[in-house]
DNA sequence: ACTTGACTCTATAGTAACTTCAGGGTGTTA
DNA sequence: TAACACCCTGAAGTTACTATAGAGTCAAGT
């Protein structure tokens, strides 16, 4: 099939794919006498996978991960275990930053109920005065 | 004082700074006979307010308008809340997607609690046959 | 045969908010 | 005068794509 095909049941667009290839998530296709990608089941299955864990937020690097350790079988799944167990811990911590981010957004806005002057706006007053905390490094990439 | 110090004050980088600069945050400041960048108790108070709105989580734009919105007191601060409204809106609304994906993610987990061989990894196979979806289009821009 | 339209190709640049790097100048101390 | 910490500029790298330009391919319609 083509490559528009592809991008059809993939649930995503072509320059995707042929991103995907660019970065060797997956593999280069035969070409055609025109010079078309041509795909197959192969390829269906392995865009299938990526797209499904790109659902769920995982890096290139991750998926990476999983695809290489998707071919040694004999190296049974703790790493793949350790690998997702990993990302869930990643995206907990996104919840609680985020919770906790709410939670100031939302005292900030408690400091200016009603239409006046922005001399007296409660919310500039507290962006100006609050105290900076230094960024915490990142263990995740989830923004 | 020299950049270095006003760093250390905005818990940023002299990097940062720099770039702030060049975006158009931050006011260029005067410059030493040697040319080094000299700031005041201004750009103090102007670059802790913008850190505290980037630990918010806030884009730029963001900022830039919080930044205009300052300028204008006789504007009154309506237009201050709604952003701030708008903003707790992204952050609500990537908390609902997040707590989505980590469902997903620990049902998945559970499918591979034993150290088996890959090809049996339950994970694996639920990677491969999930259901893929059209990712939805964002109106965040938190990740 | 010719044209229109939908599809494909490559290569390049843009996105957000920085970070890193290369290559060089300044200022204080030993 | 040499070492060292600090400052300068400009360009490139980061992530996962998206968008654009310019050109080739193919099937259907006139």
């Amino acid at each position: 099939m083509k490559i528009g095909e592809l991008a059809q049941i993939a649930q995503c667009t072509v320059e995707t794919i042929r991103y995907y290839e660019k970065e060797a998530l997956l593999p280069a296709p035969q070409r055609t006498a025109a010079n078309y990608r041509s795909y197959g089941q192969a390829h269906v299955e392995r865009l299938r996978f990526i797209r499904n864990c790109r659902a769920l937020d995982m890096t290139h690097g991750e998926i990476r991960a999983l695809l290489g350790l998707m071919e040694k079988p004999q190296d049974g799944c703790g790493a793949i275990n350790h690998l997702l167990d990993d990302h869930i811990g990643h995206v907990d911590e996104r919840i609680a930053e985020l919770l906790q981010l709410k939670q100031q957004l939302t005292a900030l806005r408690q400091q200016c109920q009603t239409e006046q002057s922005t001399d007296a706006c409660g919310i500039l007053h507290g962006l100006t005065v609050m105290e900076t905390e230094a960024k915490p490094k990142r263990h995740t990439h989830l923004g």
